[in-house]
DNA sequence: GGTAAAAGTTAACGCGCGTAAAAAAACTAT
DNA sequence: ATAGTTTTTTTACGCGCGTTAACTTTTACC
């Protein structure tokens, strides 16, 4: 351990016996001094355990290590599961991740992006809040600072987006009902936040007319992103109504479904692919809790891992071409049909 | 807005109109000067869109305005939620929080304490992994930055400790469970990481006693952090082999409950608190999504509001104080009951 | 209107590190 | 061993802001 405490390089400098700019080089790069120097670096590290300040060595620098990650609602485990493995990738890249949520409120994502640009981060993941999402105010940060889109796509924003492919969703999901039963309705909120929902819809619409089946699309009321609580709500309702035109329910994600299915548990209706049930219930997300609900719900799921590891694998390489591409990348993932026994 | 960009606090001097070391304690404090000069400040402020260098703000500063908040897994809701009231609070008073996820590995927990020191917080809100958790890590790190540990509490570690009274949960649902029906069999995981699950354990087993019932204690198998899946396999396998011994059943948290309810859906067991019913389930946390379950649980809730609300209170009291109180503070919250329809 | 207290200004230094230039030292290859 | 290359050292300055001290202007109050 250490006897004399170190509190800045020229100390350490002294106390290792390697001047002050070597070890400045070394810390922003380790692998940009020479073996030798490196291990009795290394060596004096262990018995000193100095570490750089911070804030010093971010402040004339005009980039710095650090990676911005932005998701409109933490609580919502979609995006639980891609941050950890977001912030993973950052961490053995030799960047430091900080994470910050909106919370569903435009106020917040603002905020956030003004705290964001003063960071001067080497780049940002941003998964906006979609309609709520102040776009202007998107469009300027995303001209100041390096930025990839995921989840939600806004149109020409950002350097990149990269997200799932809705279609790829919505054509399994659609396809798989029709062909092991009755075509399904299309179960959506009237008002959606996120784009995701307007291309899913409109991935319905098609494939529906595709197979020439006659498409209905229910939305649902409510707004905010106690999507639980909303397709319970619309599900009492729509089954108090005997308002459902069909006996296969596609909802458009699994958060909406999961309402559903507590709405159709509380009405008595039997949800199931199986005989003696009254009705087929399907969703979209692959959400972590869907393989427990009762029944079990049958989904299209996201990649998650593809996703993240694409995310940031174009924001390292955007950061290394210099903050800058040529042309907006835009890359989708397909989904994975997860036939459970809710459909 | 601007015409001329300005890049640091002397050029925003001179284009305001107010000198420097005003402007400083101004950012540092916007109280500490005259309201006309806040207001000449504020008026320049909107047109010149100037901010700080954080870094160079934080860089000579022995205590920043930074608050860290250390969760040891976000994907869990009830984190997620928790964590939307700390960051409000935090930013409505003057502080910049920010947030890290353990993500249930002990390294990950030591890398960001490690990182979290150098970031020279004025106060940390810290959830340790509990069982997992490097206990003299943690108690190091005690020891240089003003901490309040929540959720989960270690022993004699950080200034103060907030969370719930675990007692009173199981006390609640014990008693209300013997009163409607049978006592219930207690279901928890053998290895819990959280020391919480400890503490119910034995309000379990104190309170069968007081209301003189046998007690039954059901470990079930499985580490880590999927809950649920643990405790639907737990499940399965008691519903196979009939190994409950009792009609009701009380789960050491919701998540396990989650599972252990659609293992029950899977097996054909009517869960409910109504006629026909062959098994009553309960639990406490008050997860989110414990409304939505098939049937809809019966749990004890934390007080999530106050937990939040009181934890930061005791932070900023604690910054206040220089971040040494005389004494330990602890401070437990009660549960409040929700009878569902689960039991 | 005069005076003391409060708030603002000017001038100057320091924080810890990045970085550039010139000189010295350490390797590499012939 | 020698020349050539790479790496390290020395020296020195700058970044943007915190902060202090001495001084000047504004306010508040009788």
């Amino acid at each position: 351990m250490s006897q004399t405490k170190i509190k800045n390089m020229e100390e350490f400098a002294a106390a290792s016996g390697i001047s002050r700019p070597t070890l400045s080089k070394y810390f922003n790069d380790p692998d940009s001094v020479r073996k030798t120097t490196r291990q009795k670096i290394e060596t004096a590290l262990e018995s000193f355990d100095y570490r750089p300040n911070i804030y010093a060595m971010n402040q004339n620098r005009r980039m710095t290590k650090n990676i911005g990650i932005v998701v409109p609602y933490l609580a919502d485990q979609f995006f639980g599961e891609i941050v950890r493995v977001i912030e993973r990738r950052c961490i053995d890249a030799g960047f430091s991740p900080s994470l910050f949520s909106s919370h569903g409120e435009q106020a917040r994502e603002i905020d956030i992006l003004d705290n964001l640009r003063s960071m001067k981060p080497a780049g940002v993941l941003l998964a906006p809040l979609g309609r709520q999402s102040d776009k202007s105010a998107i469009e300027a940060f995303c001209r100041d600072v390096p930025t990839v889109l995921f989840d939600s796509n806004i149109e020409g924003m950002g350097e990149a987006f990269v997200g799932s492919d809705n279609y790829s969703f919505v054509s399994q999901t659609v396809e798989y009902l029709s062909r092991s039963g009755e075509p399904p309705c299309f179960i959506e909120m009237r008002h959606p936040a996120n784009p995701n929902a307007n291309k899913r819809r409109e991935a319905y619409l098609s494939m529906m007319s595709r197979l020439k089946f006659e498409p209905h699309v229910i939305p649902i009321e409510g707004t905010g992103w106690e999507f639980e609580e909303i397709g319970r709500q619309g599900g009492l309702k729509l089954l108090s109504d005997r308002a459902l035109p069909t006996r296969s329910v596609l909802c458009s994600n699994d958060r909406l479904a999961i309402g559903f299915l507590s709405a159709c548990y509380e009405k008595g209706v039997r949800v199931g692919r199986f005989d003696g049930c009254d009705l087929r219930v399907a969703s979209h997300d692959g959400h972590p809790l869907s393989r427990f609900t009762c029944p079990s719900l049958t989904t299209a799921g996201h990649d998650y891992a593809s996703v993240s590891e694409h995310a940031v694998e174009t924001l390292f390489r955007l950061i290394d071409r210099g903050g800058r591409f040529k042309e907006r990348e835009e890359t989708l993932f397909p989904a994975g049909l997860i036939i459970r026994n809710s459909a």
